[in-house]
DNA sequence: TCAAACTCTTTAAACGTTTTCGCTTCATTG
DNA sequence: CAATGAAGCGAAAACGTTTAAAGAGTTTGA
C-alpha cells in the first residue's frame, strides 16, 4: 500500500506536511496542498484507518448490539429496517458499523469487552426482547457513548417508537368502527409490551369499554403457532370478541390461519389488527390494519443522536426521542356501525 | 485504557515479554506467562485491535458487500439468513464484519476503496441482483481474498445454492403430481435466474412435456404486485396452466392474491410453488410447496472457504461449492393423478 | 534597520502493538 | 574445564498516522 511516506517522497516534502495537506489544515500553502492532494490521488493513496485510529482515538466505528435471546433480530423485518436506516445515516457521517456479539474468537468476550477491543466510538443497543441479558447490563453501565432503541433507562439516550400513541390510535380506530369486544394478544414481556398493554387498558377505560381479563392473553412476538393457539383459546369464550389485536404483523398470519380453520373469515366474522406495518402486512389479504412504526426515522434519529453524543454536542441526559407511527388502514377491521 | 506497558510495569518485565506471554510464545517461561496473564486479566486489559492490526497487517475484519441496486438485501429474509450464519461462523474464528458500501463519509468511496481503507482481511460478495455494478467489478478485479455467494466467475471462490438440482426437483415433483401445463414466472435476470430457467426447460424436455412460451414470463423477485399482474396474464391464456412456479416465496403471496381475486382457490383450481423456503412460506395457508435453500450452510460454507483463503490454505481456483436445497412439500400443489 | 510577526515547513514524539536479534544465565557435553 | 547450546528475557525498530513545537524565511511596523 502507498502511504503518506511515499507521497512525501514523491512531492519532496515531509510527511507532516502531507498529513496536514490531506487533512486540509490551515498552516500549509494552497499550492503544496494541491500538489499533495493530486499526487495522493494519482498514487492511489488511501489513509490507513488503523494507524489513524491509533493516533486519534477515533475509529469511526459504531457497535450495534442486538439485545436478544433468540438471535433472530437480523432476520426480522422490523429490526432489519431500523438497522438499515441507521446504517445509512451513520455511513453518511463516515462511520462503519460493527456487530457486537458475545462470541468472538475462542476466548469469549462480553459485549463490553468486544466494544473495548474494537474501540468503537459509540454503540447502538437495539432491544429485541427484554433486557435480561447480563452482558447488555454491563455494557450499559460503561461510559461508551450509546443510544438505545425501544428501551428507556436512566442516563441513557434513547429513541423509542411511540407505542402509547400507536396503541391508542389503534384502539380508538377499532372502537370507532363500533367494536366493544376487543381482545389483545400481547407479546413477550418487555418495555414495549407493557406500554402497549397499559395504553390498551387505559384507552378502553377512557372510551367506557369494559376490560375483560379473558380477552387479554400473553403471546409471543413473531410466533404464528403460538398466536394460532391463543386465538383459538380466546374464541372459545362464550362471549366472543369481535376484534383481536395481535402482537405484530407476522404473528397476525397465525390469527388468519386459526380463523380460517375455524371457518371464520376476516373481517366478516372476526376483525383483526396487527402492529409494525412491515411490507408483508400490506400484501396480505385482507390487507392488515396495523400501526406502521417509522423504522426509517427510528434508525436515522438514533444515528443522529449517537453521533451528536460522540461529538459531545449533547449529553447523556437528553430526553428520549419519541417517534410517532401511523395507522395503516387495511381491510381487516370491519365496520360494525349500522 | 490499560496497555501492555502497564502490565509490564506491574509485573516488572519488559513489554516484549508481556506481548509474548499474552500470545503464548514459546520463549517465555511458564511462570512469567502465568503471572502476566493473570495480572492482565486483573487489570482488565484488552489488546488494542488497531495497534495490533497496524503491526500484523491483519484486522480480523471481513467486508460484506451486498451487490444490489435496490439496497434491500438486509431486509430480505433469504439474504439476512445467509448473512446471519456467515456472521456466526466468522465470529467464532475471531472476525468481525464490516458492511462495505459506496457511501462512506462526504468523500464517496468505491467498494474497493472502502475495503482498502478498512483493511479488511477478506470480503464476501452477496449477489442480490445482477452484477451490473461497476464498483463490484472493480472490487472483484482486486486481489483481496474474496468469496461470492450465488455468482460464479473465473478465479473466484464461490458458494452457490444448487439451483439446478432445486429447480429440477421442483419440476419433477410437480410433474409427478400429474401436471403438464406448468407456468414459470421467473425473476430479474441474473445467474441464478438463468440457471433456474434453463433447468426448468431442460427438465420439461426430459419429461416429454411441451414448453410453451406463453407460460414463461419474466417477473421480479420479491415483488407481489408484479407477480399478481403476471399471474393474471398467464391465466388469460385460452389453455390455462394448472400450476405456476413463482420467482420466490414472497412473490407467491402476489399469486395467491391474484388467484383469490379471480375466484380461484389454491390448490383446488390452480397449484402454485415458490422458491427459497423462508419461514413465511411455511406459515401461509395453504402451506407453500417450495425449495428450501440451505441458508445456514451457504453462509457457513462461504465463511469457512473465505477464512481458509485468507490463511492461504486454499487458492482462488478451487471449485465452487454447491449447496443443495431440499423440497418442502406444502399443500399448494394439487395431485392430479386419478 | 531591526525586531516582531506572520507563513510555511520540518523535526520528533507518540499511539499500542509485534518481532528480530542479541544478551545473560545456566546446564550439558566431550 | 572449556565449549556448546538452550532457555528466558529485553532493547529497539517498525507499522502509518497526527500533532506540538521549533525552525526558516519573508513581510511588516516603528
Amino acid at each position: 500500500m502507498v502511504s503518506i511516506k511515499d507521497i512525501a517522497a514523491a512531492c519532496g516534502v515531509s510527511i507532516a506536511t502531507v498529513s496536514k495537506a490531506l487533512n486540509d489544515h490551515k498552516d500549509v500553502s494552497e499550492t503544496t496542498k494541491l500538489t499533495v492532494q493530486e499526487t495522493a490521488k494519482k498514487m492511489g493513496y488511501f489513509p490507513n484507518s488503523q494507524a489513524r485510529a491509533l493516533k486519534t482515538n477515533r475509529t469511526y466505528n459504531i457497535g450495534v448490539l442486538f439485545s436478544e435471546q433468540t438471535n433472530s433480530g437480523l432476520t426480522q423485518n422490523y429490526f432489519a429496517s431500523v438497522l438499515d436506516s441507521f446504517k445509512k445515516e451513520v455511513e453518511s457521517a463516515g462511520y462503519d458499523i460493527t456487530f457486537i456479539s458475545g462470541n468472538i474468537g475462542e476466548r469469549k468476550m462480553t459485549p463490553y469487552e468486544h466494544c473495548m477491543y474494537r474501540n468503537v466510538d459509540g454503540v447502538l443497543i437495539v432491544s429485541v426482547d427484554d433486557f435480561v441479558d447480563k452482558g447488555t447490563v454491563e455494557l450499559m453501565k460503561s461510559n461508551i457513548p450509546m443510544v438505545s432503541i425501544d428501551h428507556i433507562s436512566e442516563n441513557h439516550l434513547s429513541v423509542v417508537s411511540d407505542n402509547e400513541a400507536g396503541m391508542r390510535q389503534l384502539v380508538e380506530y377499532i372502537a370507532g368502527k363500533g367494536h366493544t369486544k376487543i381482545a389483545y394478544i400481547y407479546g413477550d414481556s418487555s418495555d414495549v409490551t407493557s406500554i402497549r398493554l397499559r395504553t390498551f387498558k387505559e384507552t378502553l377505560v377512557r372510551l367506557n369499554i369494559k376490560i375483560r381479563s379473558e380477552f387479554l392473553l400473553q403471546g409471543r412476538y413473531h410466533d404464528t403457532k403460538c398466536t394460532e393457539l391463543l386465538v383459538k383459546q380466546v374464541l372459545s369464550c362464550s362471549d366472543r370478541p369481535t376484534c383481536i389485536i395481535l402482537p405484530d404483523d407476522f404473528a397476525a398470519i397465525g390469527a388468519i390461519n386459526a380463523l380460517e380453520e375455524l371457518g371464520l373469515s376476516v373481517p366478516e366474522d372476526i376483525s383483526i389488527a396487527g402492529y409494525d406495518g412491515i411490507v408483508l402486512s400490506q400484501v396480505l389479504r385482507p390487507k392488515l390494519t396495523t400501526i406502521r412504526q417509522d423504522t426509517e426515522r427510528l434508525g436515522a434519529e438514533a444515528a443522529k443522536r449517537l453521533i451528536a453524543l460522540i461529538n459531545k454536542e449533547i449529553t447523556n441526559d437528553s430526553a428520549p426521542v419519541s417517534v410517532k407511527g401511523s395507522l395503516l388502514e387495511g381491510a381487516s377491521v370491519k365496520n360494525l356501525n349500522r
